[in-house]
DNA sequence: TCAGTGAATAATTTATTGATTGTTCATTCT
DNA sequence: AGAATGAACAATCAATAAATTATTCACTGA
């Protein structure tokens, strides 16, 4: 059991390498083979098609990118509105930069989500959470007034859908984006939390790039090493419905 | 002038007649030709290229939407809330339905933005002129507290980026959309109006489709069949900014 | 029994070719 | 002259063949 564990690890690595460095198209089952010194046929013993191998990657990158946002969560000092913005901002960055930086994990994904469509909703569902989350908490505290938190989560993420990914929407640069997410949340924030009479809601300023992910950058590169385990993590609140 | 006019009306109804049901790339210059009685050379003195016939079908199909959208201003006996709501929605409807009934169309467009990409961003800042003249009736009447028309103006456009031809980036049904653009708007109009210390903004309900756009639907039907003129029509408000 | 093999086969991709199509332009009408 | 033609050429597409690749499975060695 832990034998075929470490072998079927060896062939993501390097099944991982190949996909991002030549594609997945051009990377063949038998050159994953050779890499891992075993026979073509051997790999099928770990995975029932290529595609499979695929949809592991894609799925470890989709929940290493949850993780990345859900570690500003666990920053202190915060308030929901510094969190929930903080967590929007680094959407945006986070997937810019992976567009940017690693152009075969965009196709990857397209390749994964071409031929399971499941894939893409669960790892939207998944990003929900974040933000369903932020918004309970700032329900709870008082700082948010929301009559109906699952309904506001969504509309929440939806709104913001533009900013995921941005490239495959707009060639604006990343500092474009960030000035229009801002004012976004501004109207936003002024939607979600009580105006005390008088002073209008504050407007949303872009966070510092450097705060809250450095932070979450380290809290990864650590789990990334050691627990890596199969299981969905815990959620903590209810499900977003539908 | 006038006779070369009407020959190069001739080719375009061709060739929307075609494009529409055969698709852009399976129509041939030969057969437009035919259709309109002349050789294919000839074609050439009237269009430079065969994308250029495309794009200007798109280009006028890009204006009869936003024509649809903006009988909703001239609809009157209405606030700005109902306005701006009534012209997302239908945004939303118009496209959802574009894409269902006339697939070609969206290919159309596809292929004209990915040859001329500034298509596509002069399309987007032409819908936004309809939202940022809204904004402007509702600031001036007090009925919206914004402090940067042009920016707001950006923002709710690119909040309700999903809703315009939503089959693009999710399969959702109509219904599904309308009610997540109705907790969509919830919130943005929230972060619009003031509040009246007390009772909140109330909830946005979906508009009935009959209402607004049957008379948006009739006023385009006339303007369709005559002043069909080459200019841009007069905005009435400043520019959008960016 | 079980991890692993590698040749055989089915499916897909790539290369090649011939046919079609977009575009030009010297020429013909009017 | 301007309007229109249609043969000529280059670019693109479709069809087929050739090569490569994914997948299976009867088999081997521990």
């Amino acid at each position: 059991m832990s034998e075929s564990d470490t072998t079927r690890e060896k062939i993501i690595v390097a099944a991982r390498e190949r996909f991002s460095h030549y594609g997945y198209p051009k990377t063949t089952i038998a050159e994953l083979a050779e890499d891992c010194a075993m026979s073509p046929g051997n790999i099928y013993r770990f995975f029932k098609g290529k595609i499979d191998i695929a949809v592991e990657i894609a799925r470890r990158e989709a929940l290493s990118a949850v993780e990345v946002i859900e570690a500003v969560l666990d920053c202190p000092l915060r308030s929901s509105r510094q969190r929930l913005e903080e967590v929007v901002f680094a959407d945006l960055r986070y997937t810019f930069h992976l567009l940017e930086n690693q152009p075969k994990t965009l196709e990857l994904a397209q390749i994964v989500v071409s031929d399971r469509p499941q894939f893409q909703i669960e790892s939207l569902r998944r990003e929900r959470r974040v933000f369903q989350r932020i918004l309970h908490e700032g329900q709870a505290s008082g700082e948010f007034m929301v009559d109906n938190v699952p309904a506001t989560t969504i509309a929440l993420h939806a709104a913001t859908t533009k900013y995921r990914y941005a490239q495959l929407f707009t060639n604006q640069t990343l500092a474009e984006l960030e000035r229009e997410l801002a004012h976004v949340m501004t109207v936003i924030m002024r939607g979600l939390m009580p105006t005390s009479e008088g002073h209008a809601v504050a407007e949303t300023q872009i966070p510092d790039e450097t705060t809250a992910l450095s932070f979450a950058a380290s809290a990864v590169a650590a789990s990334d090493t050691e627990n890596r385990n199969e299981n969905e993590m815990k959620t903590g609140t209810e499900e977003v419905s539908s």
